[in-house]
RNA sequence: GGCCCCUUGGUCAAGCGGUUAAGACACCGGCCUUUCACGCCGGUAACAGGGGUUCGAGUCCCCUAGGGGUCACCA
């Protein structure tokens, strides 16, 4: 088999979605796992959709993702430009190509006659088809014509007999009858292919060996077919996943919250968490497990495991798999990632990285995006400026919350703050002495130092707050009680 | 509407003619525990419907229904 080259060809018009970044696993997987090549290449001919944000947001997806391409944008390639809109002249060069080989012809129909004509079509409820009225129309004419300044699209001669059949790697052999298609447009009268011939032209051009792309492109894939047969050129295979739905089951849209995965990323979902969790949707080692690394993935990944039924994508699961992986990540490494937000909320400044990582460490097992770290432990921070309602209640209404609290305090006063063993030590042995439990002083001191009814735990609070601090906001706890 | 693809619990998904139809998320119990989370144990829940083929069908074929895609001078 020739060296395997697969490509991602999204268009730059809006951000990179979860589909899209699926399909590019996939593609990058298949080429990791055959030592072979990805190619990136910009399908941006739409001039007035496509924008630079857009490639560049898309770009930094992929590199997000760690999803790196051999070829593209810049990686260069011997393949010429691998954005669209810099590879008019090879389109041109095979757009005059089949017009020679009259495979293809001018078409000057206006767009207002074609409305008029779908329109009827659809009156007398018969399926709408070009007439192919253009055909006729000779080629001096035609250069005449354009000569005067008209601007004519070009239609491909497409065949009305016989059927052709995709062979795909994922689906099997999907036949088409040819009579179903028209004299469809491979340029614009702007002079740009359109997407069906400018793929063609690219993937052949980049020597593409596997096109691995969504369903949605199935249906296209034929017309796709009959233009490599006429350019007499060989086909590539062709694989199409099926297409990640919405909970609703429609198409995801921004309706349906995050999708992009930039916006995944400032939610606080980690690379890793994301990539396992997408090539679980829709593929499957049929093996028994959850969580993958990438090279393990790269060393099961096989088109055969994909799956041609559409997914619905879950967010709680992504979340579970992306909680999974923050307990497991380094402190080091989150604190680094929350490191700018944390400055912007003053939770850190020069000199006490140690305390923020230590809190970093005691709450990433605790929340299912890094983002939550800050949220659940801004009392590390900033002082307590209110009181969990219930906890309140529980703790600090009661006739002898007061003397609890009061109880806390001396232990903190006694306490030499020494390590958390020892602050429990001393705890206990409180309890003891006064007779009672010693979830009657722990819950008091923990909505006391924190207004919250649950935190990591207690005596690794109190080791990071410190003895001073303590002792102050437990005191601010009895004046509160004492006040109700 | 024509054409194409798809159909196992709410979701992901194993299964590729013979199984008590896995597992995971979510949900509900229980344990652990100073709270929460983790973890552990247990539970509820599925082969869309109807015809065939076969000794035997979730697995093969057909029909129906439902979902999705496509039919652009978007990709």
């Amino acid at each position: 088999m020739d060296k395997v080259r697969v490509r991602f060809a999204p268009s730059p018009t809006g951000a990179l979605h979860i589909g899209g970044a699926r399909t590019a696993l996939f593609n990058w997987l298949f080429a990791r796992k055959h030592k072979g090549e990805l190619i990136l290449r910009l399908e941006d001919s739409d001039s007035r959709r496509s924008s630079l944000d857009s490639a560049m947001g898309i770009l930094d997806g992929l590199r997000w993702l760690g999803l790196d391409w051999d070829e593209g944008p810049e990686a260069g390639g011997d393949s010429g430009s691998y954005r669209q809109s810099e590879r008019i002249d090879i389109y041109r060069k095979y757009l005059d190509q089949l017009l020679d080989l009259d495979k293809a012809y001018y078409c000057f129909c206006s767009s207002e006659k074609l409305a008029a004509d779908k329109e009827a079509a659809q009156l007398i409820k018969a399926d709408y088809k070009y007439t192919g009225h253009c055909q006729t129309i000779s080629r001096n004419e035609a250069e005449q014509r354009i000569q005067k300044g008209e601007c004519p699209v070009i239609r491909f001669k497409c065949p009305t007999e016989g059927i052709t059949v995709v062979h795909d790697l994922i689906r099997g052999d999907v036949e088409f009858s040819n009579c179903l298609f028209d004299d469809f447009i491979i340029a614009k009268s702007d002079g740009w292919p359109t997407y069906n011939f400018a793929v063609v032209v690219d993937d052949h051009a980049m020597h593409i060996t596997h096109v691995i792309r969504a369903e949605e492109h199935l249906s296209n894939t034929p017309k796709q077919i009959l233009l490599y047969h006429a350019l007499g050129w060989q086909l590539p295979q062709f694989a199409h996943a099926s297409m990640i739905l919405a909970p609703d089951r429609s198409k995801l849209s921004k309706r349906h919250g995050a999708t992009s995965v930039q916006e995944f990323r400032d939610e606080g979902y980690l690379p890793e968490a994301l990539i396992n969790y997408l090539a679980l949707l829709g593929w499957s080692a049929g093996e028994d497990r959850d969580f993958w690394k990438i090279d393990e993935l790269i060393e099961r990944f096989s088109l055969e495991g994909i799956s041609r039924s559409p997914a619905i994508y879950d967010i709680e699961k992504l979340s579970w798999m992306n909680g999974h992986y923050l307990s497991q990540a380094s402190a080091e490494d989150l604190a680094a990632i929350l490191y700018k937000d944390a400055r912007k909320r003053g939770f850190v400044s020069v000199g006490c990285e140690k305390k923020f990582i230590r809190v970093v460490e005691l709450l990433k097992s605790r929340v299912k995006t890094i983002n939550e770290i800050l949220d659940q432990g801004s009392y590390f921070f900033v002082r307590v400026s209110s009181y969990d309602e219930k906890g309140s209640q529980k703790y600090f209404q009661k006739e002898d919350s007061p003397a609890m609290l009061k109880e806390a305090l001396n232990l903190c006063r006694e306490s030499s703050f020494s390590s958390p063993e020892n602050l429990e030590q001393e705890l206990r042995q409180k309890a003891d002495e006064l007779n009672i439990k010693a979830g009657q002083l722990i819950h008091p001191i923990r909505l006391a130092l924190s207004g919250r009814t649950a935190t990591p735990g207690i005596f690794e609070v109190m080791d990071v707050l410190g003895k001073n601090e303590c002792i102050h906001r437990i005191n601010s706890a009895i004046l509160y009680a004492e006040s109700l």
